[in-house]
DNA sequence: TTGTAAGCGTTATCAC
DNA sequence: GTGATAACGCTTACAA
């Protein structure tokens, strides 16, 4: 691999007049930037990242740091990530969390080893009430979940008036005895949570019943089967995400219920089975490669200038109203 | 953050005898190594990873090129590889190529760049011809795609066996108009065609129909459309990947066709959906998180011992048979 | 406008 | 067994 010091002397220069072209600095001649380029090119020359990582105690790479990368919104949200990265001359790490806590501390250090020049993070409720984004030496970005720190950058949804909007959705169609199922690690579910109960509230209808649980699809379809089992059935399930839709969907098959006449069903996140099932899946679909999109610009926006006030994102989910909650007749 | 001069100062050694410590190395006194952790344990002292690549030239990372971090394939492949990656101490880089060939190469400059310690690769069909793994100085592993070179590590599934099986299963349960449905980019894809023809050979049947095309649910769907409006219908579609199977679903449902009675549909890779509709889908499941970590574990041993001679580990797929296939009557 | 040289934090060679 | 020191490849203050 040729060094800066190949390049300076195939171009007749010092390494320093080298980085400084390569670095698009003004105080350089022409004709030095001309051959220097030429050199550049004649022995294929790309810097070496671990050296000016060295010296600039900051690397051009970027950390992503999510609960479960198998979780459909998580993936999209990766894949926006990723492409603004790259095209920004970064890299990412990825790296899943697993909604613990402990693993999450670990990939916070790791991404302190790795010098990175910031990250983009969806925190465990517990992480997220403890978090302190000013003890870390790089910018931090929230996606998806909330913070009560206020000074950090964070691209979220509108969460509780997304519940609400589903909620809401539900009752018009007729439902009543909705029970919900919350990912019990996120604060979005819990936002979200409070827009359901909100839309209880105006509508006067009492909450029916509950689950918190992990963000899983066989957690989601324990709760579910719990639910439809009981003597007290529900009308409609209202989930956070797609994982627990899944597994609430795999409840409702295996009781061989009709889906909306014996039980509707309502999330978020449009995931690729929602369409494929039938009738299609109601949800709150997320602007899942805008917000990956939004998370990474203002990151590096932020990484640029670090003295930058604090903004959050908040960006709108969208009501797709399908076969699956269709109106009690 | 403490360096390790600080941790020397503070054991009263040189710098020397830390790192000799830190590595595990026999020849220090034990006196100067309870010293030495007593140190780094009072400091908090984390080796700086950019000092580390630099210094040997190898870095603590590997890169995970996949065509698309979308796909449930890859998806499920990308957590097991992050898990052991991560439990061995390495960190990964994710890329997604979307089966272009130039940005495959510009990636693998960027491994380069990042003196990544190896790479877990799944090439397109045409870098896969002329790939020369030997001129890269880090070890790589293909995964889901060979490649003709035969002196690199592989872990692949017998994707012939795979496809004929799954071809057997078609027809034994009485279908003879098989329509293939097959990536154009992956050599996957051509396998599996091999083993659907080898079954329909063996088995008297002609070859029906079938289409190339790119691994997308957009793409499987058009495929699928213009295949089912022809004046001469299919009874089955054979798709090799899980999205190719979901646009052709949505192209059965458009055209409100009967999943079996009217076709059948049968594919590759156990994604979350294929069990949510009705009637289930029969496919070839992966061993996809064992994929990943085969991958892993033997890129790892790889890094240790580059002398190593290569071997590809075979996997065999596991045929699901559900509703989407059943028997004709 | 350009070059010299220090220094980022490690590891490993060499001398003791 | 241990320590001084060179080297990895780069950026940048300072000097010219």
């Amino acid at each position: 691999m040729a060094s800066i010091k190949d390049v300076a002397y195939e171009a007749g220069v010092s390494t320093a007049t080298v980085s400084r072209v390569l670095a698009g600095k003004s105080n350089v001649s022409e004709k030095a930037r001309t051959r220097v380029f030429g050199a550049v090119d004649k022995l294929d020359y790309r810097p070496n990242r671990a050296a000016q990582t060295l010296r600039l105690q900051r690397s051009a790479t970027i950390g992503l740091l999510v609960s479960d990368i198998r979780n459909p919104f998580f993936t999209a949200v990766s894949r926006a990530v990723e492409d603004v990265a790259h095209e920004a001359g970064y890299s990412v790490f990825l790296c899943n969390t697993d909604e613990d806590p402990a693993k999450e501390a670990m990939y916070l250090k790791l991404m302190i080893d790795q010098d990175v020049a910031g990250v983009i993070y969806s925190p465990t409720l517990q992480s997220a009430e403890k978090l302190d984004a000013t003890q870390f030496r790089f910018p931090i970005i929230l996606i998806d979940r909330d913070a009560p720190q206020t000074d950090v950058d964070a691209v979220l949804l509108d969460n509780v008036a997304a519940g609400e909007q589903l909620a809401c959705h539900l009752l018009q169609n007729g439902y009543r005895r909705i029970f919900g199922l919350f990912g019990q690690e996120s604060g979005t579910g819990h936002k979200r949570r409070a827009g359901l109960l909100r839309a209880l509230h105006s509508a006067d209808v009492p909450p029916f019943g509950e689950t918190f649980t992990d963000a899983r699809i066989e957690a989601g379809y324990e709760a579910v089967l719990t639910a439809l089992q009981s003597a007290d059935p529900p009308d409609a399930i209202f989930t956070t995400n797609s994982l627990l839709a899944a597994g609430a969907m795999r409840a409702i098959h295996e009781q061989s219920l009709k889906i909306p006449d014996d039980i509707a069903l309502a999330g978020f996140d449009d995931a690729t089975w929602t369409t494929l099932v039938q009738p299609q899946i109601t949800l709150i679909a997320q602007p899942t490669y805008e917000i990956g999109q939004s998370a990474t610009e203002l990151l590096i926006k932020r990484i640029e200038q670090p003295q930058r006030s604090a903004r959050r994102v908040i960006l709108s989910g969208k009501l797709l109203a399908r076969g699956s909650t269709q109106k009690l007749v």
